[in-house]
RNA sequence: GCGGGUGUGGCGGAAUGGUAGACGCCGGGGACUUAAAAUCCCCUGAGUUAUUACUCGUGUGGGUUCGAGUCCCACCACCCGCACCA
């Protein structure tokens, strides 16, 4: 009884090395144990974790833990998604070097993980820029290229004409450079492509086989990848030409008034060729960025080509070819038929330009002549003004419109996907380089194998913009491996999501001469929890499923689906701070006066606004390290858990960590109260068994709330019974009560886990024990607390007996004084009773 | 613009269609102390009221039901993603 206080800068480093020195956490694949592989997004090394990273940490880490305890033998690594832009503009910025800025940013960022505690396999570690790993990448991108499912073709970027380089979205900030300030142009250039498109079918299909996604993930994905049912269809413009559009509602096809391409359709481009109106047009659309949101808020732009053509149902009907700078030349076929009145940016287009709007879908056929109010209709209903499709449902027509065209032979039925393939090149240095040696006489031609890795040369600069490696100069000059005449290295490396996509099966296998072992993954893969930031819901995941297909299709392993269940976690958010003149302020430099907000420095008014994402720019971030310095890591991980929902936002507070603080000193206190004399002591009876009760319902559900990561219910849960653990007489209840305790919290406060159960004189770590024991008899209460309604509303309660029978119930609600207050004296018609639970009378 | 999500006290949140606000934070009152810190106890959705009790209350407006935070319809606000940020 002499500490009575617990002191993280103490413990918490004393049991981190006393993990590490008896690698309490290693991995061992040949354990005879069940596997778990608790997988969380690995982190890009900005330099300095941030509590995003140590919220999504703890919860892995609270996981692995306790599969840990259950039994199980945990995967639980770490390693750095090492490449990618912030390098590249440190270098620039900072002249120092992407490779030195990357390394010593992960130096400093696992000193910082090691901080909390986190029980991680270190000795798998390793970086995407780490020439072994990216090697690897290498040689599967080349069996992907071997296998048919790498192509080279023309596609748009960002092109900035003042600096000359290619600029990524993030850096086109309203249609100009970032740095220079310069109108963006869209400029094609040739790139390599993965054909994931291949793999739509089987990625969509395969959505249905992960049940422990979030179904929103699962949505987000199918919309993604939009596989829709529909008709492809010739519209003839004359002189030979003929437009090919796709479209979902060949139902409304009477509906059509104008047709649109894109302004990169070969129809526009022939247009342009004649009419310099036309080429000024097209030319307009391409300045700005090429994204989606880009493109669909830009104002909704046409250019009349002159060319008309006529509706293959409606031949008395005249319809204007338009170019449109909405039109997606990458989606269908690079042209839409325009339906005003059941398209709303047809409907805007057809406004804008003075186009007819007829409505060809109806609730019935008595508002066949309804006018539109403002906007587009795509609901359902019947078909109107349509010919021989009146009456017919939407579904009817399309099915109706389909198998016309396939008879007369104008259009046919097809499946088109929203999906598209994935870029991969990117016309930077701090990458992989994509192993691919042009050649003069043979065209692109894989570095041969036993040249692998394509390393990187160190000795580059960053002083002009552009990519390095073209500039570089002897790297791309090398020799053909085919006739061993000079020839050109590929300059383009690999997209950073290609070094995301495979990450988590190097982690579960590393052997010297290959990128991993598919005996070694058979036994780790598929993740059992994978957690990481909803941001990732569609691309990432998206890459990553394709991958691990792509490289089961090339037979290098059985699994399908990476990740058996995904978990998307909520951000952490903070109060943002400012002065009148809008500059931000962090909250370290301002503190609370009274009700108000002042600057420290000089007291000066301060404007608290809203609670938003810790960023960098609004400045409201809090940095892990001071916290764990002043509260201890255990503290931390305890805030990360308690009170948020984790798929929830998570606002950090200062009162909200004190209080943290002040729970791993009040548990620090309960664990010294163990009298291990009273352990044969005590009755079964009365408070003693509703404590016993108590701590063996927490053991079960607090192992419940864990395996659903309701992280903040199991800590509500641990409150509860700290609670009545602490208001309990001493005795062999009480003692198991606290015990279970220190159990329950050993994967949430590792460190005050492991002090408490040293000095309870416990050889080992905790770590290494097992979840405690419940008895199934103790569970079941046997009084219940019914509430009695009158009309719906509460009237009284009753503490009876568990298990009365309805009449019994009614009997007991109706003899309720406040009961009869409340009818008093109306006839009840009816009583409805859920046992165990209440009674409703009606009157 | 399109796709996905979220909304409950002063704050974070809990609640198989069945007692709304568990648990925590903040705040108020008290105990201990020379004093403070720490700790412990009590109160704490709003309103009316005799501490009895009643009314209102889960973003807004409708609906279904004996009963709705939960189900249905319409709307509002905010957040995430949109293919070269990671």
């Amino acid at each position: 009884m002499t500490d009575t206080r617990f002191d993280p800068s103490k413990a918490d480093g004393r049991w981190q090395s006393a993990w590490d020195k008896a690698g309490t956490f290693a991995a061992d694949s040949n354990s005879p144990k069940p596997k778990s592989y608790i997988l969380e997004m690995f982190p890009y090394p900005s330099g300095r974790i941030h509590m995003g990273h140590v919220r999504n940490y703890t919860m892995g880490d609270v996981l692995a833990r306790y599969k840990k305890m259950r039994g199980h033998e945990v995967l639980h690594p770490m390693g750095w998604d090492a490449f990618g832009m912030p390098a590249e503009n440190a270098a620039m910025e900072k002249k120092v070097h992407p490779g030195q800025w990357t390394r010593s940013n992960i130096e400093a960022m696992k000193a910082q993980l090691k901080r909390m505690g986190f029980a991680l396999d270190w000795t798998r570690e390793f970086a995407t820029c780490d020439p072994e790993y990216y090697g690897h990448e290498q040689a599967l991108f080349l069996d992907m290229y071997e296998a048919g499912m790498v192509e080279r073709r023309s596609s748009e970027v960002n092109w900035d004409p003042v600096d000359m380089t290619v600029l990524a979205n993030e850096q086109v900030i309203d249609g100009k450079g970032w740095r220079s300030g310069a109108e963006v142009e869209k400029r094609k250039l040739d790139q390599w492509f993965l054909k994931i498109t291949d793999f739509a079918d089987e990625l969509l299909d395969g959505l249905d086989e992960l049940k422990d996604w979030p179904d929103k993930v699962k949505l987000m994905q199918e919309n993604w990848i939009g596989k829709s049912q529909g008709l492809q269809l010739r519209f003839d413009c004359g002189y030979g030409t003929e437009i090919e559009v796709y479209t979902t509602r060949p139902d409304t096809i009477f509906g059509a008034s104008f047709v649109a391409v894109a302004p990169d359709h070969p129809v526009a481009e022939m247009v342009a060729q004649k009419n310099t109106e036309a080429a000024d047009f097209i030319k307009q659309c391409k300045l700005g960025g090429t994204t989606a949101a880009a493109l669909e808020t830009a104002e909704k732009l046409g250019f009349d080509t002159g060319l008309r053509t006529e509706n293959p149902l409606d031949v008395n009907t005249e319809l204007p070819v338009y170019i449109a700078n909405f039109v997606l030349m990458d989606y269908g076929t690079g042209a839409v038929m325009g339906v005003p009145g059941h398209d709303q940016r047809d409907f805007e287009f057809a406004t804008k330009y003075g186009l007819p709007i007829k409505r060809v879908v109806a609730s019935s056929a008595d508002d066949a002549t309804k006018p539109f109010d403002g906007e587009a209709e795509s609901g359902d209903g019947i078909l109107v003004n349509s010919g021989f499709l009146n009456n017919l449902s939407v579904e009817g027509a399309k099915a109706e419109v389909i198998k016309r065209a396939e008879m007369r032979g104008w259009g046919e039925g097809t499946t088109v996907w929203r999906l598209r393939d994935w870029g991969i090149s990117r016309q930077r240095y701090w990458g992989t380089p994509i192993p691919i040696i042009h050649s003069p006489d043979h065209g692109p031609v894989p570095v041969p194998r036993d040249q692998l890795p394509v390393e990187l040369p160190e000795d580059i600069d960053f002083d002009t913009p552009g990519n390095p490696l073209e500039r570089h100069p002897t790297w791309k000059h090398t020799v053909c491996p085919i006739s061993g005449k000079p020839a050109l290295r590929e300059t383009d490396t690999l997209d950073t999501f290609a070094n995301s996509s495979w990450y988590f099966l190097r982690f579960a296998s590393q052997p010297d001469g290959a990128p991993f072992d598919p005996a070694e993954i058979a036994k780790w893969m598929p993740v059992e929890h994978y957690i990481g930031g909803i941001e990732h819901a569609i691309l990432h995941l998206l890459y990553a499923r394709f991958w691990t297909r792509a490289l089961a299709d090339l037979g290098k392993f059985e699994v399908k689906e990476p990740f058996a269940a995904l978990f998307t976690q909520g951000m952490v958010t903070h109060e943002t701070y400012s002065l009148g003149d809008g500059s931000w302020l962090s909250p370290s430099e301002v503190k609370k006066d009274g009700a108000d907000w002042v600057t420290i420095a000089d007291g000066a008014p301060v404007t608290a606004g809203r609670v938003t994402k810790m960023s960098k720019s609004k400045k409201n971030v809090v940095d892990p390290d001071n916290i764990i310095a002043q509260y201890g890591a255990d503290a931390v991980r305890w805030f990360m858990l308690s009170d948020s929902p984790p798929e929830r936002d998570l606002p950090w507070s200062d009162a909200g960590i004190e209080g943290c603080y002040r729970f791993v000193q009040r548990l620090w206190r309960l664990f010294d109260a163990i009298d291990p004399a009273a352990d044969g002591a005590g009755g079964a009876g009365g408070e003693d068994k509703a404590l016993a009760r108590k701590a063996h319902q927490a053991i079960v559900a607090v192992a419940e709330d864990i395996e659903a990561l309701s992280f903040n219910k199991a800590v509500a849960r641990i409150y509860e019974l700290t609670g009545a653990a602490e208001k309990a007489k001493p005795g062999a209840a009480r003692n198991f009560a606290i015990r279970a305790i220190l159990h329950l919290i050993a994967p949430m406060m590792p460190h005050l886990a492991e002090e408490a159960y040293a000095k309870l004189g416990k050889s080992g770590l905790i770590a290494d024990a097992a979840w405690p024991d419940h008895n199934p008899g103790m569970l079941v209460e046997d009084e219940v607390t019914i509430a009695v309604q009158h009309k719906g509303k509460l009237r009284d309660t009753l503490t009876v007996a568990k298990g009365l029978s309805k009449d019994e119930l009614e009997a007991l609600a109706l003899a309720s004084e406040k009961v009869q207050r409340s009818i008093d004296g109306a006839q009840v018609r009816k009583v409805i009773v859920v046992p165990d639970r209440l009674v409703n009378i009606v009157t």
